[in-house]
DNA sequence: TTCCACCCTGAAGTACGCTTCAGGGTCAAG
DNA sequence: CTTGACCCTGAAGCGTACTTCAGGGTGGAA
């Protein structure tokens, strides 16, 4: 799979998939003529990192994780591991925001809602 | 309330209060010397700037809503409708984290985590 | 053999949200 | 009347996540 493919697969651009190479969240084999390579695994690998930055995880944040999926004999294992980690996180940031939300609704609920509740 | 006062009381930077205003944030009258002066409800202002922006607006989008704010003779109705916009966006939000959340959890739960699953 | 779509690299540019810098007033205290 | 904490402005710098640019190779079709 080319670059070109896996931009067309993944929905992002050719620079961003170089990029995302450089900052060490995917690699690629290189054909004789220095192209790209990329597994079919890649474009599954590229979602995940789309989806974990939707979460708001920065890419370094992400490729902390990554090194030892790719290093694993099998990556199955692990790629679980590193996903039920951030399952975890997610369920941190939704009750962030649910706080957040309350917090909001009791502002928008008092007579003035700049003024931060006195008491309670 | 000079800045260095709001910048105690609200937790930010003199610098970042003087950028809030340049994008259009916040306000301030001027004293004779031309020091910005701000009054007290800059600081529930301000955090409730922080708050937008911890979930996930941009500068910009919390900019747009405030000049009504600014300009209402009772500022208070006004913001309450722009803080139940910002309710909604945020249920918004988590029903996203929801929904990214039950797609973790599948292929967490699938033999190949980074293959889609192929049917369901 | 000449297109032309595709690939490569390194460097510079962009938007966002600030921080840092340079150069300079203000003002209460000593 | 100087010191020092505070204020001002405009411009440049920084990290993140890319995009754009400049200059150049690759390889199949006409």
């Amino acid at each position: 799979m080319l670059i070109g493919e896996l931009a067309a697969a993944s929905g992002l651009s050719r620079e961003a998939l170089r990029f995302y190479e450089q900052q060490g969240l995917i690699r690629a084999r290189r054909l004789d003529n220095g192209y790209r390579n990329y597994p079919a695994e890649a474009v599954a690998l590229v979602q995940y990192i789309r989806t974990a930055q939707q979460l708001g995880f920065t890419l370094a944040e992400i490729g902390d994780r990554l090194p030892g999926i790719w290093d694993a004999p099998d990556p199955g294992p692990a790629l679980a591991q590193v996903l039920a980690a951030k399952l975890q996180e997610i369920d941190t940031r939704i009750a962030a925001l649910q706080a957040l939300r309350q917090t909001l609704a009791e502002r928008v609920a008092a007579d003035c809602p700049l003024q931060a509740p006195r008491n309670s």
